[in-house]
RNA sequence: GACCCCAUCGUCUAGCCAGGUCUAGGACAUCAGGUUUUCAUCCUGAAGACAGGGGUUCAAAUCCCCUUGGGGUCACCA
């Protein structure tokens, strides 16, 4: 309609390095990616920091790598890791202050912005006001009826100023987009916005126009928070004589519980698990007392990351998966996300479900974005990734499972042998919903013989205690048949236990698993027994179970009591 | 509050734009049964939705209006 017959497709991602990115962000990211990619064009990332308090060079760069993970390359932006650069650069704002300034100038110099000298004191003060008196606050324009002498004379003395807007009629502003069709905008809903700070940083709303007409961005393709907004960038397109490119804006994701999905929301986790105990101060040793405080005093205090993980470790309480670093760190597959990412929100149709990156540039377009707003469904995302994790080979999943555990759990690769760690690799892989799923109930083969701690719970009981023979009864007496053994594998190992439970246990194999399996790892969980057996290894395993059948008179005395 | 957006199973969605083939399809979750040495898997099956009310039409999940509900925006944040 209004666009200008564009050749070449060029869209943008434009976050605020002021935090991580969350899955709302990488998810637009993605969506601008595929309709470039899908449509012969440019994917361009362009670093929205015109935000001099909040943005920061390390939010940057873990965006970036966020970003790279995903898969989300872009052809233009910023320099990281092999990719990059450009000829519509720089591509962070706050390297391109000259630029802004020169059209800043422009709409000056032709009466279509005014400068304002109101304080941001002056301006809270009127819009209390004007909510006491319950109508909507609009900038009063008082600065349009200051004389040239007064301005004159706030400048000479070096006054702060802003910029403002000034709105050219009273017309509605039909702003057409790609997903919602027809939006109209009544001009009496805006004010004479500001757009330039007195810090001479633009806000986003100038920056954004310029930028995008700089670099010949064709589709913008954002957060639905942008759609009223987009009638301030439509004016301010008119009044520079800027190209309108198309506008697509996605709906929000939420949280299972309807709540939007935040940055605020781990530390939301964090108080609530904190009232529901009553824990008055910090529990030692996670966070410092006087950090508690501070934190303590205001829902506005925000703890960084490291406390945050910290507090929540000591808690046990598992952080809500919000940031694609806690996707990464939980073990989820980047394609998997990705994928999952691309559902919510556009559908391909014909009940495909499964697809990736290739599928995406294959198929993605516009019209097939969905307009309502999605949950983010947590328990379907574990299921793709599963499936993920199984469709895998044993190299593939053991090769990623060893970078994970590198990286996460270095324990798995010092502790264990190399052929050890392969032996879990295997045995974890089909029932490993995350690379992190299994790592905990996996402890146990990287724990000191002696280390084990018997769960005190009735499946450990039953299991060690019932019957008659009971478990002990079963341990005492396999354990010379497999101390015996000389042949330790798996396929050595099953035989015996196979051939003693046919014996001394009608054939029910769980009756001699079960109790197999706690003398070893504590626990009632553990991967397949035969498995488990012989990835610890003769020695462990007959250790553990000599030292089982030695605490049975302590077992029962405390299961008892 | 004002303005803007949205509305199909619990959740993500197909179907809607080009009304009939929809006793509304799929996936995840749930429930039941089965396989299995634990957990997780795996297999089979079941239950489950067009928010409500008005129109238009021979015919409405599909088009229109209202109501209700949800969300977004109203910053010298983006």
């Amino acid at each position: 309609m209004s666009q200008t017959n564009p050749t070449i497709v060029r869209t943008r991602f434009a976050p605020s390095p002021s935090g991580p990115l969350h899955v709302g962000g990488a998810r637009t990211a993605l969506f601008c990616w595929a309709y470039a990619k899908a449509h012969g064009g440019s994917f361009i990332l362009r670093i929205e920091d015109t935000d001099q308090k909040r943005s920061s060079d390390a939010a940057c760069q873990a965006l970036m790598h966020d970003l790279r993970w995903l898969g989300i390359d872009w052809d233009e932006g910023p320099e990281f890791d092999g990719i990059g650069g450009g000829d519509f650069g720089p591509y962070f704002c706050s390297k391109r202050l000259d630029i802004y300034h020169k059209y800043i100038d422009q709409l000056l110099d032709e009466g279509k912005a005014y400068r304002a000298f109101e304080t941001p004191q002056d301006l809270d003060a009127a819009r209390n006001d004007a909510k006491r008196q319950k109508h909507n606050y609009r900038y009063d324009r008082s600065a349009l009826k200051l004389d040239q002498a007064t301005i004159q004379a706030y400048l000479d003395e070096g006054r702060p100023y802003v910029v403002r807007f000034k709105l050219p009629n009273d017309e509605p502003i039909l702003v057409r987009d790609e997903v919602r069709g027809e939006v109209t905008v009544d001009p009496k809903e805006m004010d004479d916005f500001v757009i330039l700070k007195a810090d001479g940083y633009p806000t986003y709303h100038f920056a954004v126009v310029v930028d995008d007409e700089l670099m010949d961005i064709t589709h913008v393709i954002r957060g639905q928070e942008h759609l009223n907004n987009t009638a301030k960038h439509v004016l301010l397109q008119d009044a520079l004589g800027f190209r309108r490119p198309v506008f697509a804006h996605l709906s929000l994701i939420f949280n299972p519980d309807g709540s939007k999905m935040s940055k605020r929301d781990k530390d939301k986790a964090l108080r609530s698990a904190v009232r529901e105990e009553n824990i008055q101060s910090s529990p030692t040793p996670t966070i410092s007392d006087e950090t508690w405080q501070w934190w303590s005093q205001s829902k506005d205090h925000q703890l960084d990351l490291d406390d945050t993980v910290a507090l929540a470790d000591a808690l046990n309480l598992v952080l809500p998966e919000i940031d694609v670093d806690d996707f990464r760190r939980a073990g989820y597959l980047p394609q998997v996300l990705v994928n999952y990412l691309a559902l919510l929100g556009w559908s391909p149709g014909n009940d495909v479900e499964k697809f990736d990156r290739a599928f995406l540039i294959e198929h993605f377009d516009l019209d097939r974005i969905i307009k309502s707003h999605a949950k983010f469904d947590r328990d379907k995302l574990l299921a793709f990734n599963l499936d993920a994790i199984q469709a895998m080979s044993p190299k593939q999943f053991r090769d990623l499972w060893y970078a994970h555990c590198r990286e996460y759990h270095p324990k798995f690769v010092e502790e264990l042998s190399p052929e050890q760690f392969d032996m879990l690799a295997a045995a974890n892989q089909s029932r490993s919903k995350t690379l992190d799923d299994t790592v905990k109930s996996s402890q146990f083969f990287i724990m000191a013989d002696d280390a084990i701690e018997y769960e005190q719970t009735k499946a450990v009981r039953k299991a060690l205690c019932n019957g008659d023979p009971s478990g002990y009864d079963h341990l005492a007496a396999i354990k010379p048949l497999l101390a015996d053994l000389t042949d330790w594998t798996k396929d050595a190992i099953e035989p015996v236990v196979d051939k003693y439970s046919k014996e001394h246990a009608n054939g029910k194999l769980g009756k001699v698993a079960q109790p197999l399996r706690i003398a070893v790892s504590g626990s009632t969980v553990s991967p397949a027994i035969f498995e488990t057996l012989a990835i610890l290894g003769r020695e462990a395993v007959v250790n553990r179970i000599t030292r089982c059948l030695a605490n049975r008179q302590q077992f029962l005395d405390t299961s008892n009591a």
